[in-house]
DNA sequence: CTATTGTGTCAACAAAGCTGCCATAAATAT
DNA sequence: ATATTTATGGCAGCTTTGTTGACACAATAG
């Protein structure tokens, strides 16, 4: 497959706009397709996903947290997150200095269905990334940052560099 | 900005792997932000948009061209598409060949209003683009194609060429 | 002591997926 | 010509996951 460059700055124009905005699209839907239907043999969704997935990739995060990072409200993250920690996929621990919190962890039950939907992710992914190469992927990175809500960025970066 | 290149097949790692799943998420979260604003106020969805969008791009498309590109059922395009012909955003037309199919057309109200809606998308992914430059751009779009389901990629590169 | 913060819970509601069943038009088979 | 099958599309009802708002309580900060 031959790669499409743009000419010049006519990747500007409409066509070139749309070509991401569709892409973008394209890609979230099937991108999502395959751990959906794993969540959905456990009777959950696409949104204890999004929590599993955070809270294994930052160990010891609060409730509040992850609200800021999953940009949903209390009341939708509490939800979800009370049928996690019923079925045992997620450990809530007091706080040690401020014993209002509660920090969450996977426990071991967790980590193992975390990994399985991740796993899905990742071959997708690398795939996507082994058929573009090293410097498509860099540029990949580089226009999904900038479509981030730029006084969200530094978030952002600080969370996928950790 | 200095733009993070991978070394030869690093890329690959878990690490880069997470960059790219991580910062998928967080740009769609903020990509349908600004859409969703908007559609609030008329009391539509992001559903809606979809749709909107897609027979913009598509004008006499039949409602399962939709169903095919959108991938969902059809009640659930059915009930958006229902809301948007009553508040005349889109017109059915009878097909002249096979007069089974509706032909759907946006109205002079429906252009109007998805256009509103395109260009906060459209201002949002050129600044990104301008940011990024033209082989970044090729970049993202090469790993996004290859993102989307190996059997729907034809689909799509007949829908973002067009 | 008082104010603020972190967390949790309840109720009610909305958006947008889903399955199942059914209606109609057109095409096809007998 | 009639009967059956297929394509298309609609309605009813359920589910997930988002929303707002009110409220309670514990713990920390000023």
């Amino acid at each position: 497959m031959q790669r499409k460059v743009p000419q010049s700055n006519l990747y500007l124009r409409e066509e070139e706009l749309r070509r991401g905005i569709e892409l973008l699209y394209f890609a979230y839907r099937d991108f999502t397709r395959d751990p959906d239907a794993i969540l959905a043999q456990s009777g959950f969704g696409r949104a204890h996903h999004r929590v599993l997935y955070f809270v294994g990739r930052n160990p010891g995060t609060t409730v509040s947290g992850l609200l800021s990072l999953l940009r949903i409200t209390k009341q939708s993250l509490s939800r979800v997150l009370g049928q996690l920690v019923d079925e045992d996929y997620i450990i809530q621990k007091t706080g040690a200095e401020d014993r209002r919190q509660r920090l969450l962890y996977l426990t071991d039950k967790g980590l193992t269905f975390e990994k399985q939907l991740f796993d899905t992710q990742r071959n997708r992914v690398a795939d996507a990334y082994k058929r573009a190469g090293p410097e498509a992927v860099a540029g990949f990175w580089e226009v999904l940052l900038n479509i981030v809500d730029e006084d969200e960025r530094a978030a952002v970066l600080s969370q996928i560099e950790k």
